[in-house]
DNA sequence: GAAGATACCGACTAAGCGGTATCTTGTCAA
DNA sequence: TTGACAAGATACCGCTTAGTCGGTATCTTC
């Protein structure tokens, strides 16, 4: 009844990860509710058939984006930084430099894909909160420790709540990322991180 | 031809008005792009053919909402509470203590309207971001002229950029809400907060 | 090589969307 | 009192959306 020209060759894990790639360009154009299949389809070369039988819906393919996608991207970045350094204000520095030297349009353009997934979904879907909450706990947890051990080994300041000042870096970059992105300024991105940076200088012992 | 069931007395400016209000609940509810005109007008007991007479688009309605609702909001606050403190550092910290008391289950939940659009709608609508790079504008503006007055009189140092610093605050603000959000912690919230007091303490001469 | 499972195809559906057209009614000035 | 216009009402339109379904092609297993 149809005409069927299908893929000759088939690769499930390929059309997957392909989906996987394309969704998370279309979240992070679009934003997730606004965020088309179609378009997201079109942009591969994988029908509609082939998307609904890897992902249950459209919440499904959101949330594997988030846990496949964004969330290793993320971590593996600032675990390694501040497992390299064995003093964390250095690292944290090297962190926040490195930001400062890749700061580009396409950062400014779109953000940081976490934020904008927290701003928009978070009061909406529970899983999506929950999803997205793992990884910020797990990027602040990672900042958290390399704060503690630097206290142990007198590089941090003693007086200091570790667990909220790790908190506070990592709003401070959303923030700073978020403003840049409203001001389409690289250069305003970089004053603002230049100030983190500041204020994490005076953390030192 | 239609069956006609319309308010008795007329009223534009209470329509605009509860069109604005019920726009601005929606918006901050589900973000504009997922903002159904049909809920709005439920909202309301106002009929499409009266929104339509006021607004020319979705999209007008969604600016008249930044600028007329959002920005005003905001703007007041901040510089009534600047104006009347001669140190800026005992404003500053007067405001975020008062956002600390306020704290409460509705900031945690939809966070900051202003930074949700900015994630949503600035790379997607250039009108949009100017609306509200505009309000961000004067907002770090109001910052950065009480920290330079305070240079003058001696209270802040010397050796810090008003503007930068001020928007440096800003944006950590806006992080701190967001973090909050999706933490659904009105705890974690105040803690970050808390963070930001201690940095603007140290900026004091 | 047959059978069964897995992967994939694309036309279709129902609902919701923003927006329009055409109408009536309230308001107020002349 | 009436004419003109602003304000409001409602039915409707075209389009996009996420999701479905019957069917087919490929792969694996025995």
């Amino acid at each position: 009844m149809t005409t069927m020209i299908q893929r000759k060759i088939r690769n499930p894990e390929q059309t997957r990860s392909d989906l996987l790639d394309a969704a998370y360009s279309e979240i992070l154009e679009s934003g997730f509710q606004a965020a088309s299949l179609e378009r997201i389809l079109a942009n591969t070369s994988v029908s509609k058939g082939a998307l609904y039988h890897h992902f249950g819906t459209k919440r499904d393919l959101g949330l594997a984006v988030i846990e496949e996608v964004i969330g290793p991207q993320l971590e593996g970045r600032w675990f390694n930084m501040l497992a390299q350094h064995s003093d964390p204000i250095s690292g944290l520095l090297k962190l926040i430099e490195e930001k400062i030297a890749s700061a580009d349009e396409s950062v400014i353009r779109y953000g940081c894909p976490l934020n904008n997934l927290i701003q928009e979904m978070s009061p909406l879907d529970e899983s999506f909160r929950q999803s997205l909450q793992k990884i910020i706990e797990s990027w602040v947890e990672v900042v958290a420790e390399a704060l503690k051990e630097g206290q142990a080994s007198g590089k941090v300041r003693a007086d200091t709540a570790p667990q909220d000042i790790a908190l506070f870096i990592v709003a401070s970059i959303e923030g700073c990322v978020g403003l840049g992105k409203n001001a389409q300024s690289v250069a305003a991105y970089q004053r603002c991180l230049e100030q983190l940076k500041v204020y994490i200088q005076s953390l030192a012992a």
